[in-house]
RNA sequence: GCCGAAAUGGCGGAAUUGGUAGACGCAGCGGAUUCAAAAUCCGCCGGUAGUGAUACUGUGUGGGUUCGAGUCCCACUUUCGGCACCA
């Protein structure tokens, strides 16, 4: 038998290991269509310089997932690469007067290195970086493709503009409405930009989500809001004295009869035309212009407007209602107008009592005359008056009413809408795939640029100002020709958004010289499970699913959805502490150097760092740079070993919950290893492989044989089913401490001893795969555990209980617990607990009205007073 | 503002289908070991009363359904995530 050290030490066994797996490929995934797959991903990391612990608890729940189907005998592919474009890179390179690539490139080696470090299961021969031309190219050549379909088209929309540094500016770019940059007020400018049609599959993307049923429920509904289907009207307004109309979107045409005003965007056409006489009106319209669009900002900030001195004509009652310029009418969302309802809308309420507009009511509740609208509008479906022929009718009654009315008319027709927006992809920055397209100089005309010319690369060796992107400033890089004419290339790239739509199906043929994927691509989709963070749960999620769409719609790939079932982790907390200096600035300190005293119950009562500055605690928030309370996991791994690391993120909280950083936590993870490592080291020095004869066992051993199976199936319906990774581990540690107490040293209880070491140690493999690789060979098993285990079977017979504990309530209230055989039946059950003198006490002399019996949990004695 | 979550001891959390609230871990307290400390091992550990058996009470707040509610329903409070150019 082989020697090994008593101590457990992760500096010496994790890198041989990982050395050891490196050098076998032990991990690569090779197509073998006569085998299940499993395929598992996590979401592709930025390439930011270091791993964070967000990274890493998202490669280690996708890691375990991974190694455990992996033990179930599954083909296994989990894969790993780089989403390498994005604004950081240029801001890195303006710093460091260097070139984003290199950065970007150095990043991935170092971060590729910490990786390792951590012993994911990863097939490194498929690593991809999307700022890689061989990645970008199929991306250009497919995007050429969607616009042969129509899925892609121009449309002018607006951006956050800089009119000091004469650049557009990222929403993150942009500090209460300044420039981060130079601080100069930010302005709104509209620029005309490309657009995929992802609302051509919004229907689509709808209803399948009813299909995703290995989706968070929480998800699936985020993902339908946003879509967010409705039915409703597009009515067509005259416009008094002019030939101009205004087409509006409603979805209550019930309250059709109550409108009085409309509302319209700075930018409709007939804010415009009522500039031109309106130097007032023009002014606000600018001012409209200014202010941010985002939707968040929208919504909260000040309503404003101002008449434009048009009136529409209401069809039906012919009242002249105003239009008004209000700076909360968007004209990027449906038609850039609405009609208000002030009486049934509490937006459009606001408004009317802030401009003195009319309000009339025209839905009441069921049981009143009239609404009450004296503080708040009555924004409920209710029966129509004031209405005319439509009094008395219900919301549908109503909405069929008034439509058939107005389509009949001419004036309206009923339409299906969606919340859902186009996608914009472009992006007026350097650092991204380059969108292949040229405009021909002699005719204006816009055409892809051809298969043959791609990819079309980003230019190397360039300087970043921040200020106007390489592309745009670079006449031998946008200048070329097509077909002989001369051409000019688009200098804007897509939003990186694009790389991430797709590269989980590159992983499947990431070398592939012919297309996007190949043929073997449609083994391993969809993706088996993928994790990744909650903040991804519409966009990049909804993206990915049209792009799947739209790539199955080509004959790329067979399935509807890209993945099956979805797992979303919380993020990574630690606690924060920061003085304030003299200049009254606070001053974060990182968590690891703040010594803190506890009251005893455990609150912080103090804290100082170690020059003594008095700390504030500002509590358990989000690790993050400007807070200093991030904790980096290299120092981490380096004092306690990948392996704690590990098995600490998946024990402290449930995957999908915010997980607290706490030393003494990972302490405690620590500590359970090495109890675990020396149990079997002490073990193994004294015993060798014994095989359990289980007629042998006695009652103790028996019922901790009872423990072990029901433990393995707890364990493997936690992992597999629930993932609920912590609970795994729970009953893991339970069960090490009853094995602990048994210190018995006869054969049976020997053997019994081997088979729950053997099984734990395939339990955990894949949370702790370093150590459990080193116990499993301790326990003088052939072969390695990452190729030659299987994953634990529970034992029926040892499952079956052998006895039962019933919990005796009276009234609901515990009094008694009885042991009761297995087998017994009810009536057995009820003279056991009756006879017993808790029960006896509270139930004597009172009437018995009845009695509830659980089979095999519990049985409530109802009593009278 | 809209959409989505969460709230349980001193702390992270457990309780899977409405059926023993507090598994497991951390912190704390007591003890063993030690010259001493660290490490390790053993015990205790929601609150109130009681030597104890036990009783009462207890899952953010206020109501409700039920033999029985942390779990279901209604109304609220607080905290967190997303809101379309951060990724």
């Amino acid at each position: 038998m082989a020697t090994y050290d008593v101590a457990y030490n992760p500096q010496e066994i994790e890198p041989k290991v990982q050395k050891h797996w490196q050098e076998e490929h032990t991990f690569h995934a090779k197509y073998d269509p006569n085998k299940e797959k499993y395929y598992c991903l996590v979401m592709l990391p930025y390439p930011s310089g270091r791993l964070h612990m967000g990274h890493v608890r998202n490669y280690t729940i996708g890691d375990v997932i991974a190694r455990y189907q992996r033990l179930l005998g599954k083909n296994v592919m989990n894969p790993i690469g780089w989403d390498a474009f994005g604004l950081p890179a240029e801001n890195a390179a303006i710093k460091n007067k260097a070139q984003p690539s290199d950065w970007t490139y150095d990043n991935i080696a170092y971060m590729k290195r910490q990786l390792k470090s951590l012993g994911f299961a990863y097939d490194w021969d498929r690593e991809i970086a999307t700022c890689h031309p061989e990645y970008y190219r199929w991306e250009q050549k497919f995007f050429g493709e969607l616009y042969k379909r129509g899925l892609v088209y121009k449309k002018v929309s607006t951006v956050n503009w800089c009119p000091n540094d004469q650049t557009v500016l990222a929403n993150e770019q942009v500090v209460e409405g300044r420039c981060w940059r130079c601080d100069a007020k930010v302005e709104l400018r509209e620029m005309p930009q490309w657009y995929l049609k992802i609302t051509d599959y919004a229907e689509e993307l709808l209803k399948d989500i009813d299909t995703l049923e290995g989706w968070p429920e929480r998800v699936r509904t985020m993902q339908r809001n946003w879509i967010g289907k409705s039915e409703g009207l597009e009515i067509t307004f005259k416009i008094e004295g002019s030939d101009e109309t205004c087409t509006v979107y409603t979805t209550r045409p019930d309250t059709f009869m109550g409108v009085t005003y409309m509302a319209i965007s700075a930018n409709h056409p007939l804010a415009k035309e009522a500039c031109v006489n309106n130097k007032e009106l023009e002014a606000f319209c600018q001012e409209c212009r200014t202010q941010k669009f985002a939707e968040a900002d929208i919504s909260t900030m000040e309503k404003k407007g101002m008449a434009t001195g048009f009136y529409a004509i209401h069809p039906l009652n012919g009242r002249k209602v105003p239009v008004m310029v209000a700076n909360f009418v968007i004209m990027d969302y449906g038609t850039g107008a609405v009609m208000a309802v002030p009486a049934h809308d509490q937006r459009d309420y606001e408004f009317a009592k802030k401009y003195n507009l009319d309000i009339v009511h025209v839905i009441r509740p069921q049981d009143a005359d009239k609404p009450d609208i004296s503080k708040e509008a009555y924004v409920e479906h209710g029966i129509l008056f004031n209405s005319g022929e439509f009094d008395g009718l219900d919301f549908k009654g109503a909405f069929n009413a008034i439509s058939d009315k107005l389509e009949a008319m001419g004036v309206a027709s009923r339409k299906v809408n969606y919340r859902l927006r186009d996608w914009c992809i472009s992006r007026q920055r350097y650092w991204g795939a380059p969108i292949p397209m040229l405009t021909l100089d002699d005719t204006g005309e816009i055409v892809p640029e051809l298969d043959e010319n791609l990819p079309v690369k980003l230019p190397s060796d360039v300087t970043i100002d921040g200020v106007t992107s390489p592309l745009k400033t670079d006449p031998a890089w946008y200048k070329t020709t097509y077909k002989g004419r001369s051409a000019t290339r688009e200098t804007d790239t897509f939003d990186t958004f694009m790389e991430s739509s797709w590269y989980f199906a590159r992983y499947c043929s990431p070398r592939c010289t012919t297309g996007m994927i190949d043929e073997e691509a449609n083994y391993w989709l969809p993706v088996d499970q993928y994790i990744g963070g909650i903040e991804h749960a519409v966009l990049h999620l909804l993206y990915a699913r049209f792009f799947f769409k739209t790539m199955r719609d080509c004959g790329l790939v067979k399935a509807d959805e890209p993945f099956k079932r979805l797992l979303c982790q919380g993020m990574v907390l630690a606690d924060a502490f920061y003085y304030i200096n003299e200049q009254g600035a606070r001053v974060y300190v990182s968590p690891l150097e703040a010594k803190v005293k506890r009251d005893d119950k455990g609150n912080i009562i103090e804290a100082f760092d170690k020059d003594g500055h008095t700390l504030v605690h500002e509590g358990m928030i989000k690790m993050s740079k400007s807070k200093n309370n991030g904790i980096d996991p290299e120092d981490m791994i380096k004092i306690y070993g990948a392996d704690t690391v590990r098995l600490f993120m998946m024990f402290a909280s449930p995957a999908e919950l915010t997980l607290e950083w706490r030393q003494s936590g990972v302490e405690g993870a620590n500590r359970f290893l090495k109890k675990l490592y020396s149990q079997i080291a002490e073990f193994t020095s004294k015993h060798g492989k014994v095989t359990l004869d289980v007629s042998k066992l006695d009652d103790e051993l028996l019922k901790l044989r009872h423990q072990l199976h029901t433990t393995i199936e707890k364990v493997n319906d936690d992992i597999g089913r629930r993932q609920t990774f912590n609970t795994a581990i729970a009953a893991i540690m339970e069960l090490l401490n009853a094995t602990a107490k048994l210190n018995r040293d006869d054969e049976n209880a020997v053997a019994l001893r081997y088979e729950i070491y053997n099984d734990v140690v395939l339990m955990l493999y894949p949370i702790t795969p370093h150590i459990c690789y080193v116990l499993y060979q301790m326990l003088g098993n052939e072969g390695s555990i990452d190729n030659d285990a299987t994953w634990p079977k529970a034992d029926p017979n040892a499952l079956k209980d052998l006895d039962l504990l019933i919990v005796v309530q009276v009234n609901g209230k515990l009094r008694a617990r009885v042991t009761v055989a297995p087998d017994a039946s009810e009536d057995e059950v009820k003279k056991i607990a009756f006879a017993n003198a808790d029960v006896a006490r509270h139930t004597e002399g009172k009437e018995i009205k009845k009695v509830i019996y659980v089979k095999g949990r519990l049985l409530n004695i109802v009593v009278g007073k």
